[in-house]
DNA sequence: CTAAATCATTGAAAAAGTCAATTGTCGTTG
DNA sequence: CAACGACAATTGACTTTTTCAATGATTTAG
């Protein structure tokens, strides 16, 4: 689990906050993810996912239908990667390949019912866990985070 | 019958954003920090680092004279991860590792003159490249979102 | 003085990322 | 139709990153 054994009177890590870094968006960007990267795959580990799992899960649950390839460009993963994350979703009887009778290359990844339920569970979790992460902020600044955090992601407008 | 959700191979990803996930402070935090390292690192390249070496650099060229357990806390690294770095940076003639006198178990890692040329010429590149990246904001919102990100990456007020 | 704890280091194992080659299918063109 | 290039999924090899346990040197506590 997390070992925060930090905080104490003068601060180990609080002198390197006054540093070039500390004003780096870019820094601060993947200090946060970091942080909400942790705190996510804990969460998710009781359900036996992790974000990248749980996010071939989601979009396969989703009403999309997304193919493997689909998935590859979103997730912006290695196409292997989506063989091997579907396989162990597969395998756990969350998610099946459908072929698409249109285009037979092509696999549409699905959710089954086990893997709704277990999306829901994940999703729970997770949001539960990061409750305690994002609820420093207020519901205005969360939300207006949301919207500039869209923006540097590349979301269409 | 037939649902012709299928056909965009052009638009991609665009149906994506709509599920569950784009809602999702976590993922889009993922997404923008991805896109930011990515062109960090790319930046970084021409100098011969990438972030985690310009990190430790950087640390190291402050006046903090960070200790390779600071940095391992700090960055939130394996103190082994930070060995390589260091070693790395030492082969290049970028830091020393000063013994601290009053703890001989500790090493003190300070950039060499040769160091902190090379990261201001880093600092330069990475600065312009982040210009380049988050001038998508105005000048109040990326203010605004600096001061939501050093809250929810831990920085003490 | 002894015992426990801490820092840097090493090495090994697991996970993640990258890349090229293969197979089956599609679309097009001669 | 048959052949060709393009594409989706898969496999396998390979490199990098992450994670963890063990060790030697040193400090701190008892």
């Amino acid at each position: 689990m997390d070992h925060m054994a930090v905080q104490t009177r003068d601060g180990t890590d609080q002198r390197f906050w006054n540093t070039s870094v500390s004003g780096d968006l870019a820094f601060l960007l993947a200090r946060a993810n970091s942080l909400s990267l942790a705190g996510a795959n804990a969460a998710l580990a009781q359900e036996g996912l992790k974000v990248r799992s749980y996010s071939v899960l989601a979009l396969a649950a989703s009403d999309e239908r997304p193919t493997q390839r689909e998935l590859s460009e979103f997730l912006r993963l290695d196409p292997s990667q989506i063989v091997a994350l579907v396989d162990g979703l597969q395998r756990r009887g969350w998610v099946s390949r459908e072929p698409d009778p249109q285009d037979r290359r092509v696999n549409v990844v699905v959710a089954t019912d086990a893997g709704r339920a277990a999306c829901e569970r994940a999703h729970a979790r997770v949001t539960e866990h990061q409750r305690g992460h994002f609820d420093m902020l207020t519901d205005d600044e969360r939300a207006l985070l949301t919207s500039l955090m869209r923006r540097l992601a590349g979301v269409a407008e």
